[in-house]
DNA sequence: AATATCACG
DNA sequence: ACGTACGTGATATTT
């Protein structure tokens, strides 16, 4: 296959990289490049994977035939995004002529027309062409073998290229029908409504049932009633959609697909607009690819090391023997490993950073001879592994009977410990800042074809990943360093990685009957409930569509509306609780509210995710949350219903093995001792010391009377003041959840830092911190960035300020966690325990103990959570065991 | 893809 | 005058 023709829409372009980035990259004199700078950084990918014959930019240009009489909706918006886009927009037009590539428009046209023209000439003449766009309007071009649309997902560097089947797959029509279905399903982007009633499901399937929209509108009888109407009233629409949305092929533009060939390079003028604009890397970058020089960087610096693409060499032993010599001969230092996707399917790719990789094919890792070779390499003599996002890799490992010790970097949890909140954490993004080199492109996605037309060897993208990550060795761990964070990377990431793997592996217990039982019982509450529901309102509806509630509540029944949200009146809890006394419907949407969220998300959610034994295998994922936590997903067995009945009839479903019981351990009030701690409150530390109630020690304190006159509605409110203030919240935000006057809250907030002044202070102290460094950081050195500390905007100022108070709190108590996790799996492996822990809740852990180990594990795993760490108040731990989760509870 | 809601710590 | 408590993930609805 010929190298294609890049046939690029730089409007369309544009506009996603300026809503890619943030308008926050300025010049030093202040001049917004986020969109050239992302369609540079655009164009260089595009240049580098494609190897492009020639390349077309086409932009739009408005004149008396524009075709669309709508406005596209970045023109419609022009008001809100004034001119900071449209002056970059003239600007990628500039650099592009620079760049000696063609810019192409056409007075009255638009770009997407530009290139419907010049895909049909391309066609026409034989060549390949790919359509580079953010609008959906070009998937009627593609048609095999010739045209394709390589199509923006999101941001600057997601794509998909699609062929004819891709198209199909995406949307469930041919590309030839594309603009019928478009037409009858409408498209928000472009601000063109379509046949109501009419979303992508139903577009596809009449399009291919009847031929054509005339072949649909006419058999519109056969349709239901709703659909038929909708589809009589809205013919005129449809058709004028259909006649607005077919591109225009013959747009004169006085050029041909030969002329679209590289010109030449106007070095001066593209290095003045480099310079003008301080773009280095794309300077770089697109000089490399261009083949031409544009000087050096007067300022030098990092720009100029990046590299070029990583380049390997992939060894395939054949035979054990071959793989034990291979491996035997990796140069010194740490391995990379990289398992491909699915993980360790196909093989297994290693690499010591230098000299070629080895690829050892899935059969060859069960040959006892390389098993233990690997062993070797991996075991506690071997060299040290690295990995990326290795827990899925690690877990394979042991399942093929090598357990992996303890890695010495894990790159993306690298990347979280210096960043917890920055996306770029994929291997690609991490070898380019910190390696300076580029990933060969990776092997198609779905719905692309390889340009061989032949299936990518997994190894082929294994080994350079493999690589890669060996090479991130060296600048990763000085990262750490530099920050601070190697003892944290060192002491409880990497190991936490292998105690996460193994309880994974595991998974936790379930009885089905009894879910099943569950489940049954809710749907039919459900449809009880419901059918009341439409009773007492008068009016059958969607009881969980909220646009359809608000309407019979506040209008039809003429409820009494409380806050607000985005899209109108809310019909949250905290709302229908103040309207139960109005109307006899609210009990019951109360009621339908509470069992609905139990049947669909833990009665049906669970059931879903039952896997072999009967056990739920959930993901407990490492890199997610800013504060240090864990989260867990698929399923989140962090928010498994305790708080009511008919909740906590989950945990009755979950059980131990044959055998075995459960035992749950968990921190006492983890988070308000932190605060203790870290504000040295001599008030909140006694509170603790004396071991009595804290709650009721800390309402005896803040309304200065005696502990046994302290009422349970006191001791609720106190709780409520002391984790609110961990969250920085103000009188507002505790009389809503009191439902007291704001005045009255404050005056309880007011008390309460009276009655334990240094809180107040440890606050105040890490805020003024955090936004003097623009991060915070835990005992533990675990740091946040929070760029909103220095907003412009008031809100989001105060918001980063409650995340900087949280942070050193809520991350304080995930880090002494993790270390009891860490520590508490070490000593069950190290004792000889067959006793396993099962699960992690925040603050709480949940172990399969065998009976015979039981006395054992009741007296030592309150021991090691409360030795985790030192504070100045005891971390007391209450412990039960029971035969369920709801059962083992203090 | 965004929004509203609600489950947990 | 405005918004109003931190951190997660799942579901259903709507665009």
């Amino acid at each position: 296959m010929s190298r294609p023709l890049l046939l690029i829409d730089g409007n369309s372009l544009t506009y996603r990289a300026f809503f890619a980035l943030p308008t926050d990259l300025t010049t030093a004199s202040g001049q917004v490049t986020n969109a050239v700078t992302g369609f540079c950084s655009m164009l260089a990918t595009l240049l580098r994977n494609h190897e492009p014959a020639g390349v077309a930019v086409a932009f739009d240009l408005p004149g008396d035939t524009f075709r669309h009489e709508r406005e596209p909706s970045y023109k419609a918006n022009r008001d809100k995004q004034p001119d900071i886009l449209y002056e970059q927009l003239a600007l990628v037009r500039e650099l592009v002529e620079a760049l000696g590539l063609r810019v192409v428009d056409a007075e009255g046209f638009e770009a997407d027309d530009v290139l419907a023209t010049l895909a049909t000439a391309a066609r026409d003449a034989g060549r390949d062409a790919i359509i580079v766009t953010g609008d959906r309007d070009s998937y009627q071009l593609v048609e095999d073998p010739h045209v394709r649309v390589l199509y923006n997902l999101r941001g600057v560097s997601e794509y998909a290229l699609f062929d004819e089947a891709g198209i199909e797959e995406r949307t469930g029509v041919r590309p030839a029908e594309y603009v019928t279905y478009a037409a009858l399903r409408g498209d928000q982007s472009d601000n063109l409504p379509g046949v109501p009633g009419v979303g992508e499901k139903t577009a596809a399937k009449l399009v291919n049932a009847y031929p054509g929209l005339d072949g649909i509108l006419a058999a519109a009888g056969e349709q239901t009633p709703k659909l038929r109407q909708n589809l009589v009233e809205h013919e005129e629409r449809a058709r004028r959609n259909a006649e607005l949305m077919v591109l225009v092929r013959d747009v004169p533009l006085g050029l041909g697909v030969d002329d679209l060939a590289f010109g030449e390079v106007d070095v001066a003028r593209a290095v003045q607009l480099f310079e003008l604009l301080e773009l280095r890397t794309a300077r770089e970058r697109l000089g490399e690819l261009l083949g031409v020089e544009f000087g050096s960087d007067a300022e030098g610096g990092e720009a100029a090391a990046v590299g070029g693409q990583l380049e390997v060499e992939v060894l395939r032993p054949a035979d054990a023997e071959a793989a034990v010599a291979a491996l035997d001969a990796l140069p010194a230092g740490p391995v990379g490993l990289d398992g491909g996707d699915p993980v360790l399917r196909e093989g297994l790719a290693v690499s010591a950073g230098e000299g070629g990789v080895v690829w050892l094919a899935t059969p060859l890792l069960d040959v006892d001879a390389v098993r233990s070779a690997l062993g070797g390499l991996l075991g506690p003599e071997g060299r040290g592994v690295a990995l990326h996002d290795g827990k899925a890799l690690v877990k394979a490992l042991i399942g093929h009977g090598i357990d992996p010790v303890v890695p010495v970097l894990d790159a993306r949890l690298a990347a979280y410990l210096l960043d917890p909140a920055d996306p770029r954490v994929d291997l690609e993004d991490l070898l380019e800042r910190h390696g300076g080199w580029r990933l060969p492109e990776a092997g198609p996605a779905e719905g692309q074809l390889d340009l061989s037309g032949e299936s990518v060897d997994v190894g082929e993208v294994a080994a350079p990943r493999a690589r890669a990550v060996a090479l991130l060795v060296e600048p990763l761990l000085a990262a750490l360093v530099e920050q601070g964070v190697d003892g944290l990377n060192t002491d409880i990431e990497l190991p936490l990685v292998r105690v996460l793997a193994r309880m994974e592996l595991l998974g936790v217990g379930v009885d089905v009957a009894e879910l099943t039982r569950l489940r049954d019982e809710l749907t039919a509450d459900c449809e009880r409930l419901r059918a009341s529901i439409h009773e007492a309102a008068g009016e059958e509806f969607n009881v969980n569509s909220t646009k359809q509630l608000r309407e019979v509540l506040f209008e039809k029944l003429g409820l009494t509306p409380g806050k607000k949200t985005k899209t109108g009146y809310s019909t949250d809890a905290a709302t229908l609780e103040r309207l139960r006394d109005d109307h006899p419907v609210v009990e019951r949407l109360l009621a339908y509210r509470e069992v609905e969220k139990l049947r669909s998300t833990y009665g049906e959610g669970l059931l879903a995710e039952v896997g072999e034994g009967d056990r739920i295998r959930a993901t407990f994922n490492q890199a997610v949350a800013r504060t240090g936590r864990l989260s867990s997903d698929a399923p989140n067995l962090h928010n498994i219903p305790v708080r009511t009945e008919a909740g906590r009839a989950f945990r009755r479903a979950f059980v131990p093995a044959d055998g075995h019981t459960l035992l749950v351990a968990d921190y006492n009030q983890i988070e308000l001792r932190c605060i203790a701690h870290l504000a040295e409150d001599p008030g909140l530390i006694t509170a603790f010391a004396a071991g009595d109630d804290v709650h009721t020690a800390v309402a005896s304190r803040t309304w200065g009377v005696q502990p046994d006159e302290v009422t349970p509605e006191l001791r609720s409110r106190a709780k409520m003041v002391a984790y609110g203030l961990a969250y920085g919240m103000e009188a507002y935000g505790l009389s809503q959840r009191l439902d007291i006057p704001v005045d009255e809250a404050a005056e309880i907030l007011d008390s309460y830092f009276a009655a334990f002044p240094a809180v107040r202070e440890y606050m105040d102290r890490t805020v003024a911190e955090a936004r003097d460094r623009g991060y915070t950081e835990t005992l533990f050195g675990r740091r946040r960035r929070i760029p909103e500390l220095s907003s412009p905007n008031f809100n989001v100022r105060q918001a980063g300020e409650r995340q900087a108070m949280n942070a050193g709190i809520q991350g304080l108590a995930a880090d002494i966690f993790k270390v009891a996790l860490v520590r508490l799996d070490r000593h069950l492996e190290d004792s000889g325990m067959a006793s396993r822990l099962i699960l992690q809740v925040h603050d709480e852990v949940i172990l399969e103990v065998v009976h015979d180990e039981l006395d054992e594990a009741v007296r030592v795993v309150p021991e090691i959570l409360s030795g985790a760490y030192e504070l100045r108040v005891d971390l007391a731990v209450d412990v039960a065991t029971g035969a369920t989760w709801a059962d083992a509870k203090g």
